[in-house]
DNA sequence: CTGTATAATGACTTACGGTCAGTATATGAC
DNA sequence: GTCATATACTGACCGTAAGTCATTATACAG
């Protein structure tokens, strides 16, 4: 008899809808307003059972964040695998571009994003889950790493490592946005956050490249006219 | 009689006194986990009056924050006008050392300063400090947006608009110790913090460099041999 | 010395994350 | 059908911590 299948199907169906909530909620109030009482009610079962399926408000952000990640992931992934011939470079772009549209179509997961405190999240959070969170961040990275090493395999790039590359780039995409997710700093900055998160891109591109055509203190050598 | 200034001077120091009860709770047992009431305690003074010198618990962390800011554009400044020859990339150089110094130095003001988007801060935090926050930054930004200009002018750095510049600049070196704040992400990178930062420093000073020598495509033009 | 303004207090309120003893429901044996 | 057991669910309750406010203490002026 199927009723075992059955009940774990149940299951998987009741966390989802308890996730569901948890999205709804967190999204329109945030994470820090929302209360795990609303996501119980919107749940539609007890605050107990909401307890059954993760282990802390914390844990439910996570799972969350983890949906929010696998979806860019997949995207990046797609952006990545598209027409083997592109050169490094326009790659980077493409990937670039991804992952700057994945957060202007998804703010919320963003500023989901933000919202994991460091702190109490090593505590409460199952390490599972966390687990996951820092393996589908690590395959977005690995994207960038085989985006660049392909560049320097072609003789693109010269600057450094692929990893360093990599790691620089996705810093400064993520420095970008989040230095732009303030109203305010966006307002002090003066630059429109595409605008800047393009420059930024390019930025890096041509920071990557030969280095050959610089000198010890990392100058530019030009011919004496 | 100078009964006024005195009393001035007595709520100016006690002001202090719960500022410096603050920053020695939140910085041994994080934002989070410290409580008002500790600081109260260890200020020496009823949680009451620390309502009446900060509106919130979060108003008490932009003050520090503010602090924290003003010690590190202090520090900026310092090493924005020194020794006025410098080249432009070797000042922000200067000026990105300070930077890292700074946060390795007081981790714990970073720590903070990370701690801050994650909230209802703009509810509950006094407009005024909020704004001294912003302005401190934006001294910061103007540091590094002069060094670009001077590099501009001296025909070193031609890539883009110098604020431009100075926001990608900015966002790398901030999106490279955001990264590596978390010890799991340090791991998932596999670059030691220092390294990295100083790796992105000098991708981020080639890419403002002479773009005359890049096409279209911005790919550097190589001599066919 | 006394009335008034200012400063300080801490018991109290409210809110929310998290728990758990108790209840309901489904399943399967007879 | 009925009962025993396992599993799922509930919501009253708890602990903690931010924030408030009626009350009290202190300092000063006249």
């Amino acid at each position: 008899m199927g009723t075992r299948a059955r009940r774990e199907r149940e299951k998987e169906e009741r966390r989802q809808s308890i996730l569901k909530a948890a999205r709804s909620a967190f999204f329109e109030e945030g994470f820090h307003r929302a209360t795990v009482d609303t996501v119980a009610e919107r749940a539609e079962v007890s605050k107990g059972t909401v307890y059954l399926y993760f282990d802390s408000k914390e844990t439910l952000l996570a799972a969350l964040l983890l949906e929010g990640l696998s979806t860019l992931v997949d995207q990046l992934a797609a952006a990545s695998s598209s027409d083997s011939e592109l050169p490094a470079d326009a790659r980077l772009r493409l990937i670039g571009e991804v992952y700057l549209r994945f957060f202007q179509e998804e703010p919320q997961y963003f500023r989901l994003l933000m919202a994991m405190d460091r702190g109490r999240f090593l505590d409460s959070v199952d390490p599972t889950i966390y687990q996951q969170v820092l393996e589908a961040s690590l395959q977005g990275l690995n994207l960038v790493v085989e985006a660049i090493e392909r560049g320097i395999k072609d003789g693109l790039f010269t600057c450094c490592d692929a990893r360093q590359g990599a790691a620089t780039l996705w810093a400064t995409l993520n420095g970008v946005l989040e230095l732009m997710a303030h109203p305010l700093r966006q307002e002090m900055v003066g630059i429109p956050t595409e605008e800047l998160y393009r420059i930024a891109m390019e930025t890096i591109i041509r920071g990557l490249q030969d280095e050959s055509l610089l000198d010890e203190n990392n100058h530019i050598i030009r011919e004496e006219v």
